[in-house]
Parts: structure tokens; sequence; C-alpha cells
RNA sequence: GUGGCUGUAGCUCAGUCGGAUAGAGCGCCAGAUUGUGGCUCUGGAAGUCGGGGGUUCGAAUCCCCUCAGCCACCCCA
């Protein structure tokens, strides 16, 4: 016998898992829409060319790849952004832009696992590509605002900064070109500390006490976003790549603020430096302020050299990704999940074991009336289809015997508030009740 | 990739110094006068003690290898 079991770090989900699942997916595709992204699709397979050697050495090394039947290196997938590039560099023309796109998909590293790091996971990706508009920067905030809200998170923080504040100041300190240590460094501010980044940025790129003295001025940057605006521009005051990022922060700032975002809602942040290589601008991470040590649940920024591997034109973008599986895990640690087994609301006991027919026809009918229905296949006793109705997380039961088909009447069972009323069998006026019970 | 910890029933775990038929709770199945779930009671099924090798009269227990998981580090498009 072969022993069942999946791939290490590859998992399989239950009804349990599965419909918070799928409720997250369309929470996250209605708010999507709901902004004018239109969704996408694209091969799972690409040939490796395409999509190598566009995340650096790392992602090459964890990116599944193989040679297929007609001897072509082939690659899967490892995130939705670059073959987001190759998308856009491709059908651009007849795309037009600016063009929005959402793409929610599973993506595959081959990399260690860890507590919610698997080897196959979902992304939810937004983006906008074709415009440098701070319009753009300000809308995916909104985005990630609107879809914290509508997954039933009341309290977050979405952490703003941008990448040309860490360039201007690095480029007025003559360290442009340490800042990917640098900035790796200054990312574990939160993490380790001052003085230990200072000694980090010290041995990865030599700075000198006064260089890491200035970069560390950056982590004594505090308080209300204005006055940690303020401070920046006194930093940067000379600077011209700095002041602009300033601009842009204080643009979103405000657009949010007339788009109606509390403005507790969103703090500027300048240790936030992800995604070195890849972003040019705003960068953003979402935390749960009941969970912040879960790491950010949606990520993203602006990045505007995205397609220059595969085309001449000039392609900008901006975007974020939902960390879905991250986040399930928080919202099961915040117990915001609701345990159900079942997709449908109705339960129908086969209770009489001559009147299968008569029960088909119920279902049927309360179906047409909108509601899902699950008839219990087999005629058992009550009590055991009752308990398997429960178990499931059924939130009503129809029950009729041939007593109640006698008198054209049936029993509504309230399985949760454990109530019963008896009313005619009839779809149309069950239908009723039940949706008006439904919540 | 490095270091540490853990793998015993479907799940969570106990199992003494190496000792004989490996246990509990939950879940599952059946029942408690033939038509009503959650609570209770009774009974039942279910384990290659992750896998392989070794030491030993004897291994869940000790040793080696391997697989998987967890934690920290590294990394994170």
């Amino acid at each position: 016998m072969i022993e069942p079991r999946t791939l290490k770090g590859f998992r399989d989900f239950l009804p349990e898992a599965m419909i918070p699942r799928e409720q997250l997916i369309d929470t996250a595709r209605r708010v999507y829409r709901s902004y004018g992204y239109s969704p996408i699709d694209t091969p799972v397979l690409e040939l490796l060319e395409v999509l190598q050697g566009k995340g650096g050495e790392e992602s090459d090394r964890l990116m599944y790849h193989f040679r297929d039947h007609g001897d072509r290196a082939v690659g899967m997938r490892f995130d939705l952004t670059v073959p987001l590039a190759r998308f856009a560099a491709q059908h651009i023309g007849v795309l037009g832009t600016p063009f929005k796109r959402y793409h929610i998909a599973k993506v595959w590293r081959g990399e260690n696992t860890h507590r919610g790091r698997y080897r196959e996971f979902m992304q939810c990706d937004f983006d906008t590509i074709g415009t440098e508009s701070v319009a753009a920067d300000t809308e995916t905030v909104l985005v990630v605002h609107d879809l914290l809200q509508a997954i039933g998170i009341s309290d977050f923080t979405i952490h703003l900064n941008n990448r040309r504040i860490l360039n201007g100041l690095l480029a007025q300190l003559n360290l442009a070109d340490q800042s990917g240590p640098i900035l790796r460094a200054l990312d574990k501010l939160h993490k380790i500390g001052a003085d230990k980044v200072a000694a980090e940025m010290a041995a990865t790129a030599g700075t000198s006490d006064e260089q890491a003295h200035q970069v560390l001025a950056l982590s004594r940057v505090s308080g209300t976003n204005d006055e940690i605006l303020a401070q920046l521009e006194q930093l940067l005051a000379n600077n011209e790549t700095g002041m602009a990022g300033i601009e842009t922060l204080r643009a979103i700032l405000r657009g949010a603020a007339a788009a109606g975002v509390e403005s507790a809602r969103i703090k500027l942040d300048v240790s936030i430096a992800r995604g070195l290589d890849y972003y040019t601008g705003t960068v953003i991470e979402t935390f749960l302020d009941r969970l912040p040590e879960i790491g950010s649940v949606c990520s993203g920024g602006r990045y505007d050299d995205l397609a220059s591997v595969y085309t001449k034109e000039r392609l900008p973008g901006i975007g974020a990704s939902l960390g879905l599986d991250r986040l399930l895990a928080a919202l099961e640690e915040l117990q915001l999940i609701e345990k159900t087994a079942t997709t449908a609301p109705v339960f129908i006991p086969y209770f009489d074991r001559d009147r299968l027919d008569d029960y088909l026809k119920l279902a049927a009918e309360l179906r047409q009336q909108g509601l899902g229905v699950e008839l219990y296949p087999e005629s058992r006793k009550l009590a055991a289809q009752l308990k398997y109705a429960d178990r499931r997380g059924f939130r009503f039961a129809i029950v009729a015997g041939s007593r109640e088909f006698e008198a054209g009447q049936c029993q509504l069972k309230d399985l949760r508030a454990g109530t019963a009323q008896d009313l005619p069998l009839d779809a149309a006026q069950l239908a009723t009740v039940i949706r008006s019970q439904l919540v």
C-alpha cells in the first residue's frame, strides 16, 4: 500500500478550512472589482528565461523548474508580478494604459517551510500599470484599507514609506552603492534596535560611525505623520529625490483623508524598506494591531522598471498583494473565523423511508426560492441525522414525517437557537420565514 | 542553508530505570422502550509507537541514518 501523504510544503484543504478561504477570496475579488481592476490569468508554467533573473539569485534558486517533453527549460511561476510584467509587455498594445488587473492564484517556491510559509500558496495581487500618478499610489492604499475593512478586521494599520526618502538620504551620505546591506540592516530596526543595526551596517556596508549615525537619524524620526514629515524635510532639505518622496507621502495622506480613511489607519514608518531590488517609490505594509508579530498581511509598492527586460516601452506600475495564508492564520488566531463545514443553510432529514420523492420535491422548491438545501441521503433514525446536521453547522432543519405530510405541516428547527416552530409545508412560506431569520 | 526541539489512535497528548496484552481525553460508530441535535451514561472500532538499520534476552524508551513538523537564524520578488 502507498502511504497517502502530500509533499513537504504542499497542503490539502478540508471544507472547514476551504470555506473561509473561499470567502476571503470572494471578498478580495469584490473589493478589487469595485475599483475597476479586471481579472486576468497566466500560465502556471513559463519558459524559464521569462521567469529567471528577475528577483535575484535567491528567487532563481527557489524556483521549481524542469525540462518539458520538448526539452524546453520551463519554470513554475513563483509570484504573480513577474508573469504580469511579461503579460503587460506582450499585451499592453491591445490593453492600453493605464491597465488595472487583479490576479488570484497559486504560486510555488521551493524554499524551507515555516509557520505560515509553504511551498504552494495563494497570492491575491492587484496592480495598476502604465501610470506614475500619485492617484494610483493613493488608490492602492485605499484598496488595502477597503479590503481589510470588508474582511471584517476593525483594527489594522497601514505602514507607509517611500524608497526615494531612503535613497535620497543615502545619496546625501555617499552611501548609494551600499543601499542593499544598509537597508537590510535598517529593516531590522524594530527587531534588534539601533545599536545592533549600526554594528551590522559597519560590518556589511563599511559605514563610518558618522554615516551610521546619520542613517540612524531616521530611526529617531517619530511622532504624528505631520511631525514625521517635518523632521524628514529637515533631514533631506537639499535633496531633490528625498523631497519628491516626501511630497508623494503627503499627497497620499491628503488623498486618503479626502476619501474618508480614518487618519489613525495610516502611519508613516521610515523603517519599512522591503522589496529592496524591486521597489522604487511608495512602499506599504499592513499590520494587524492585535497581532503585529505575525507580520505584514498586505504588502506592496511602486516599481517603475517592471517590464524593462521584456519591452522598450516604459511600464511603471504599483500594486500590492494580500497574503492570504498569513491572514487566514491571523484570523484564526483572533477567532474571527466561523467554523462550518457546510455551504447550505438548510438541512432536510430523510425521515420517512417512503417519502423520498416528497423530500426531493421540497428541496427542489426551496432551492428555487434561492436557498441552499441538503437532503440527507439515507433514511437513518432522526437523532443521528440531526446530529450530523448539528456537527456540520447547518442553520435550519425541516423535519417532516408521515404525520406532518398528512397534515400538510412541517417543523422548522433553528439548530443554532434550539427553537422550533410548526409551519405549513409550503416552500414559499418556509423560504420567507427562513430568510427573515438567516441574518 | 545553519542550530535546537518534537514525531505514540482521526485530533491533543500520557507512557517511570529498557520489561511482558501501549493508555487517556476529544472525535467517530452503536445503544439508553420503535419520531427530534448540543448535555449525560454504557458499549465498540481504531495504533507497523513516522520510516529504516543497530545495541540488547527484551526497544515506544538507548544509538545511527532518513522523512516530516515546530522554533530561532538566514532569506523573503
